[in-house]
RNA sequence: GGCUCUGUAGCUCAACUGGAUAGAGCAUCGCACUACGGAUGCGAAGGUUUGGGGUUCGAAUCCCUACAGGGUCACCA
């Protein structure tokens, strides 16, 4: 709802006692945009007035239109069809607001530190692998997601969660010790973490050949499988570190930085960053003093193995595990820890919002419910910002069956495309390497991102690696192509001398298109506030395709730098400059970048 | 099996959270234009919104039910 529907909904609010004598609300007036195929701008719903009105759909419309155009200047006219009163605004009312966006270089943008402080935490990988297509997901959808809150007017901390320490670091380094040969990223030339990641698999293929062979040997596969030498040896090495012992924590904390390096290349070309890191060994140590102290003021019970539990069934949830029988924590017990950490490491934090795929809802109800029931202010107000897996056409991602899509091949192949591209279109030709470089970058990243971000992030979505992401049609590339054609024009209007610098507009000149282009621009504020309340994208997304739709319709057929009025033209190039500027931000909060020329 | 999410054009997705004749892109077919940057624009075709009930002035949207698919119910993370 923008300051228009605010406004209308007053004076139907008036209109109605001034017609039929009844007092009611203005969230009582449901309004929406006029659809195209009617004359008029917006509309009033006015079934739910008739039982006010006591009279017909459209009698009840009738008398509200008349008494709107005689009472509020802003109405120009009125049309009843059926139960909708369809209402035209005054011309020089868009005028006005277009002009008041040409001001405004935050338009729909509010000022920071206006809302509350929230925390995102995104990413949040494991240190034994790459990252992959998941991964990019949950980053851009996280990094958008914080973009996106700030615009709102919200404080925003972006933080992420390293799962640094456990069993599956432990197998890719008893493995590298095994297999290899003192290999690091200097002497290999590998990305760090790709590097980790390979022993990982290493692991891996020798604890399935040593499984087997146990199995040759006679012995049932689920003991194999807890027999096998090498699991032992990972089990053992967990057990040293949890020691502190001084080698394995050396390699542990080698390895791991091999990996942070690798990551940390990856997220640059990502554009994705973090305000601060979380750790997982530094942070579960903390989850049990929060169980323990759990345990004294009696939210958690202990059974008669030692284990600790809480029972959530009055909640509709189970009893859940929160520390084994010998101590040692387990997932939740980490994540307490860390929550509560971040109440005290960000006073005044309102919440957190926690970027984690949909198979982990159970984990955040359970989470969220054990942090009340310990008593922490504000709880309640936490999110699981959950988001639906890719899917490829072979189904799932399997690491086991390689169907696995790295995101620095995805990452380097979307460049790549947009190289091929551009170079059979040959309009960059005269371009630095280096100016290609970032160029391809931001078309073949962007590309990717909008793909990854326009759909709804609850739903999980289809890639193809193959089909799946155009550069045509609605398409990231496509947004920037009518940005940088519109930039483009702009600077040709001011190298043929035009005034670029426009402050008036004669209201007369729109056309139909036009007056619809700058509705659709005014509805950027709301739609900002709508994706972080939802925690959206997509609508973003969205908006940002409508907009670029309508332009490249408008720009079809309206000429700018040749039109001989004056008054005319001066009022495109404001439009233009509203819409390019609007463009740009709309896509900056996706983490698109726009080019100059592509 | 319990809980939960999802099901919309051939495909990938929308639909301002209950409003008018359900919209885009891709693919298909046709058309336009001296192109302010053609990575373009316009049009056609494509739908019983999975089926069946219900609620109401009005349902893709809410309720019930059946079916189909995903997720989850670990001393994994």
């Amino acid at each position: 709802m923008d300051a228009l529907d605010q406004r209308l909904a007053q004076s139907a609010v008036t209109a109605c006692e001034a017609c039929f004598g009844v007092k009611i609300t203005p969230e009582q007036i449901q309004l929406q945009q006029t659809r195209k195929e009617f004359d008029g701008d917006r509309t009033v719903v006015v079934f739910p007035l008739t039982r006010h009105s006591k009279a017909s759909p459209e009698a009840t419309g009738t008398a509200l239109g008349e008494w709107l155009v005689a009472n509020d200047e802003l109405v120009a006219a009125y049309q009843v069809v059926k139960g909708f009163l369809n209402l035209t605004i005054v011309p020089t009312y868009w005028t006005e607001q277009l002009l008041q966006i040409h001001t405004l270089d935050a338009y729909g943008i509010q000022a920071e530190g206006s809302k509350s402080k929230v925390m995102v935490e995104y990413s949040s990988p494991n240190t034994n692998k790459p990252l992959h297509l998941g991964h990019l997901r949950n980053n851009f959808l996280g990094y958008s997601v914080s973009r996106i809150l700030e615009a709102a007017g919200h404080e925003v901390i972006k933080v992420q969660i390293i799962n640094d320490r456990g069993i599956h670091i432990c197998k890719s380094m008893v493995a590298w010790q095994k297999f290899g040969n003192g290999e690091t990223p200097d002497s290999s030339g590998l990305k760090g973490d790709k590097l980790v990641g390979k022993y990982y698999v290493a692991f891996d293929r020798a604890f399935k050949e040593e499984v087997a062979n146990l199995m040759a040997g006679g012995i049932a596969e689920d003991k194999a499988q807890k027999q096998a030498p090498i699991l032992l040896e990972a089990q053992a090495m967990l057990h040293r570190w949890e020691q502190g012992e001084a080698e394995v924590v050396e390699l542990w904390r080698t390895m791991n930085n091999w990996v942070y390096d690798g990551f940390g290349k990856t997220y640059t070309e990502m554009g994705v960053d973090f305000d601060k890191l979380y750790y997982e060994s530094d942070t579960y140590l903390l989850g049990k003093d929060q169980v323990a102290a759990g345990l004294e003021s009696g939210v958690f019970f202990k059974k008669d193995d030692g284990s600790i539990w809480i029972d959530l069934s009055d909640e509709g949830l189970d009893e859940k595990l929160l520390l084994r029988k010998d101590g040692t924590a387990v997932y939740m017990t980490q994540d307490i820890g860390t929550a509560i950490l971040r109440y005290s490491d960000f006073p005044g934090l309102e919440r957190q919002v926690y970027t984690v795929g949909n198979e982990q809802e159970y984990h955040f109800k359970v989470l969220f419910t054990i942090l009340k029931k310990l008593g922490v202010d504000g709880a309640e107000k936490n999110h699981h910002l959950s988001y639906g897996m890719v899917e490829l056409p072979e189904g799932k991602m399997k690491s086991r069956e390689g169907t696995v899509v790295d995101a620095d091949d995805l990452l380097e192949e979307m460049a790549g495309t947009a190289r091929d591209m551009a170079t059979e279109l040959g309009k960059i030709n005269d371009l630095s390497e280096a100016e290609k470089d970032t160029l391809f970058k931001q078309v073949g990243y962007g590309a990717l991102k909008y793909f990854l971000l326009k759909v709804s992030p609850s739903k999980s979505m289809m890639f193809d690696p193959k089909a799946s992401v155009d550069f045509i049609g609605n398409t990231a590339p496509f947004i920037q192509f009518n940005y940088v054609r519109a930039a483009s024009m702009l600077a040709k209007c001011t190298d043929a001398g035009h005034n670029t610098d426009i402050s008036t507009i004669d209201a007369a000149v729109w056309d139909t298109d036009e007056l619809r282009l700058i509705q659709q621009a005014l509805m950027w504020p709301a739609t900002v506030e709508l994706a972080a309340a939802h925690y959206d994208p997509s609508l973003v997304a969205n908006h940002a395709y409508d907009l670029t739709k309508a332009f490249s319709r408008w720009y079809q057929d309206h000429p700018v730098l040749g039109e001989e009025n004056v008054s005319v033209r001066d009022a495109r190039i404001v439009l233009t400059q509203c819409v390019a500027h609007q463009i740009k931000t709309a896509m900056g909060l996706l983490g698109i970048e726009m080019p100059k020329r592509m």
